[in-house]
DNA sequence: TGCAGAGTATATAATAATTAAAAACAATTC
DNA sequence: GAATTGTTTTTAATTATTATATACTCTGCA
């Protein structure tokens, strides 16, 4: 077999439901207007129409195709599960590597990572160039590929490198207008801070959503593929890594929560000096607890 | 026919000139012991003694291995060149898009640039893979690629970006002490950019080597790998609208080696305040003309 | 018995071949 | 002559095949 007819089943029950929708007899419009309804091209309508006369639902001849009876339930050809989005498997990946604690250096194998998360090889195989321009696998020289991070190193520069991206921001961020988008947002997330702050001892668990929405909030302003890209991929890993390292999270998420409300003051008074000085302190703080994450990990 | 033979064909000819080395009669060592020495598996080493022994070169029985005569020139299997390594292909890649000023929009056809630029199609693919997480290209629903940039969009979020990499590699280089590597590279930088000026009138084509010897021994300081990586293309990009934009080649070239001299005594002074002002300086006519050279060929 | 080397089996990844789908083109009908 | 259908060509996704690598078993000799 070559590629699957995922496409073809799918037209053709469309198409089965198109024709319960008109009366027996009646004639179905051209293959051009059907495959425009259907999203599908012309070959795939005609193949389709081709299986609808074998199996006797329409009478098609010339550009006549005429209704002939109502379908039935065994009419129906089953249709495959989609298949999994980028997104998603980027998650499951990195999701794998750090909740099992992949070790640097691991040959990754393909043909049996993709029947892991369940994707074709090739896939897997794209996705795997993708993340190699991040560093985190290469491709060894005759075939396969090696996992690279995640080591003290990669740590070290991801944070270094995080670092530059949100000092940018914050340096974006000081100079907007009070009636901006992100301003706003970030008057509501002041006031999640401080409510969660208030019943810090319960409910510490929360902070992780709200870390996450509060960096987000500051890189959104901007506006540039390269540094979105890379958010992605950080945002995840500190939140993987967060997750995981339980060793005094109360105290942890009361001190990060006093930081960020301090670099939120800071973000309002509009002095840039000041903001610069308080993200500093905070993404260093974060850096630290990224590292002894992984120390704490290995040693384990 | 699966994946070329290039490997046994390698080992083979290796094995034949091992056999010339040695008498007639005189036997050969153990599988392991080739395998080490032409670098392949026992795999490829037994095979290409089985063909040799079908060729009457050797007498092969259990561990006996026994040289029968010296090899003609016809024994030897006919090699075929290697295939081109993936920096080349990024490099031709850009250059293609550049100098053919492919628009934004086309659909990449994967077999037919494979050919083009002579590699394997699935090379090709990876290679683009890669270029999706730079947002130079995209995946369409169902197959194929389409290009996205160069986009007025594009250059402005990528010189955004690369003002933002070495502003920071500005803040870093400030900080280093005198006897650094990378001062001693300034200092002949100095020098070099002081003859240049002097032979300015003559000489004005040779600066584009040399800015690109001067920005990446600033961004040499900073030892980060996300950094590196947008450094190579960034790079490139810039280096190849420079060549395009022929427009006051002369007067440009002038006006940013004096810049490049402002920043090198900024950097020299160890004053990051005016350090910083010096770069962005230099960034922003940068960033100017990337765009201007945009336009002027949109204009064409 | 231990071990070095030979033989065998299995796994893996690169590539060719195959096929579904799309698109381009030509022919036909109203 | 516009719309529609029939046919051919092109494209890329996926499977099948094969070269290579590796893991394992077997054998002969010290």
């Amino acid at each position: 077999m070559a590629r699957t007819d995922a496409r073809f089943r799918e037209a053709y029950n469309k198409l089965l439901v198109i024709c319960d929708s008109m009366n027996t007899g009646s004639k179905l419009p051209s293959e051009l207007v059907l495959a425009g309804e259907i999203e599908v091209s012309r070959t795939v309508v005609r193949s389709a129409l081709t299986r609808l006369q074998e199996q006797g639902v329409i009478r098609w001849h010339g550009r006549e195709k005429t209704v002939m009876r109502s379908s039935e339930v065994n009419d129906q050809l089953a249709e495959e599960k989609e298949g999994v989005p980028p997104e998603v498997l980027e998650a499951a990946f990195l999701n794998w590597i750090l909740r099992f604690d992949v070790p640097p250096g691991t040959a990754l194998n393909v043909a049996k990572l993709s029947k892991q998360f369940e994707v074709a090889s090739h896939t897997l195989q794209e996705f795997l160039a993708g993340l190699s321009r991040f560093g985190l696998v290469e491709r060894r020289p005759r075939g396969g590929w090696v996992l690279l991070g995640f080591t003290e190193n990669f740590a070290l520069e991801l944070s270094d490198f995080r670092i530059v991206l949100e000092l940018n921001a914050v340096r974006h961020f000081v100079k907007l207008p009070a009636e901006h988008e992100a301003r706003e947002q970030m008057r509501v997330l002041r006031e999640q801070h401080m409510s969660l702050l208030a019943r810090i001892d319960q409910d510490y668990h929360d902070f992780s959503p709200l870390d996450g929405s509060f960096h987000s909030c500051i890189n959104s302003v901007v506006k540039n593929r390269f540094v979105s890209e890379f958010q992605k991929v950080i945002s995840l890993i500190f939140h993987y890594h967060y997750q995981w390292d339980k060793t005094a999270e109360r105290q942890r998420n009361e001190a990060a929560i006093r930081e960020h409300l301090q670099l939120i003051d800071a973000l309002d008074s509009g002095d840039e000096a000041r903001a610069i000085e308080a993200a500093s302190q905070h993404l260093a703080t974060s850096k630290q607890t990224l590292l002894s994450s992984l120390l704490v990990h290995n040693l384990v």
